[in-house]
DNA sequence: ATGACGAGTCGCAACGTCTCGTCTTGACAG
DNA sequence: CTGTCAAGACGAGACGTTGCGACTCGTCAT
């Protein structure tokens, strides 16, 4: 009887070479392509192993990404809001550009088809979200940021254009791509007096 | 020899039955279980009359999505663009709301895996994309909105916080939710002058 | 007669479950 | 400290199932 496995015993060796194998595939052959057999083969592992772990490939790519991330810092505060999203977009961005990107996309896929997945994934996104709403909220009291800014649909301002050219528009983006963004959302589309000097992406 | 079928002697009855059936086992059962032998047996009609006429299913809802949009006006042109802005935008939140949501997101996410239905996909939300931008230009001549704005960008600026809140937090939206969006990315971001008066989501 | 039609069969690929025999590990006995 | 042994995770892969996309029928309309 041994329903539900023992972490204790568990093989690091195989759990590193399952999400590496995964990763690679994904980043080689796309998300839809990578089957779990496939993953099993190239990490020279059972398919049991990995169904003993993790409900689905999805959970296998997400652990990836939450490794990836947690070796990394969240949100800088330098003091001066705008510079402090410029540079956590950027590296959005740059990221959309790598082969990690490659792996977010086929997670946001999986969010929209698999129920269990779909909840792992958003619960990934909103980390992104409650860390760049913190932000936002010193900015609000530092009046960097109007007061009567909703946050949550501030973050979908900011970030929705990356995620809407990236993702559904699949347009190569240029580098400064998100300083204009930002510039222009911060001054406001209207024309008028005029603040920072803006685009012409 | 019939490699390639003659479309007047196709059955428009076969046509209008299988993208009536795929429509609605799509919103019933969500894109992912909506296989291409279920949409058959609930039309009523052979496999093979499907395969003769559409490369994958994500074609026929494609051509289902098609000929919703095509019964439909586009963007209106009041002479006020921000109110042109919110009833096209609004009419897309509603629509997002409704079982057509259902079937747009899943074309959203074949467009992702399969490269012939991604191109098919992106060219009928390109038509969205250059509307909007036709009514953005005439707004820009109009001095309604600053001369040096990115038409690409400000278009994502406007439906990318609606994608991102739809597509990938499912968050539920209120009501006034793309009037407050428009309100604070065109008067901006940054506290001032205050122009319209704005949100609190 | 031609050819689209409804119906259904075919081999294929991947699914998720399962059953092997092997190897590792911790508990206990000597 | 060392030898024995049961528990259980492991690699490997067989299994039935599902949907794919190509195909083969006999029927029916033009």
């Amino acid at each position: 009887m041994s329903r539900q496995p023992d972490p204790s015993r568990r093989s690091e060796q195989s759990r590193q070479a399952i999400l590496a194998a995964a990763a690679d595939l994904c980043m080689e052959i796309g998300y839809a392509a990578t089957t779990v057999e496939a993953i099993a083969a190239r990490a020279g592992v059972g398919k049991q192993t990995i169904y003993r772990w993790w409900p689905s490939k999805a959970a296998v790519l997400l652990e990836y990404m939450r490794r990836i991330r947690d070796a990394r810092l969240g949100f800088a505060d330098t003091g001066d809001v705008r510079a402090d999203l410029l540079a956590q977009t950027t590296a959005v961005q740059t990221l959309f550009g790598t082969n990690l990107g490659a792996v977010w996309r086929g997670l946001l896929i999986a969010a929209q088809s698999d129920d269990v997945a779909a909840g792992d994934v958003r619960a990934f996104l909103e980390v992104a979200v409650t860390e760049a709403k913190a932000r936002l909220a010193k900015a609000q009291q530092a009046g960097e940021l109007r007061a009567d800014a909703d946050l949550d649909m501030t973050v979908e301002i900011i970030f929705g254009p990356l995620y809407h050219a990236w993702l559904l528009r699949a347009r190569p983006l240029p580098e400064a791509y998100m300083k204009d963004v930002l510039d222009l959302v911060f001054d406001g589309l209207k024309p008028g007096e005029g603040g920072t000097a803006a685009p012409q992406g």
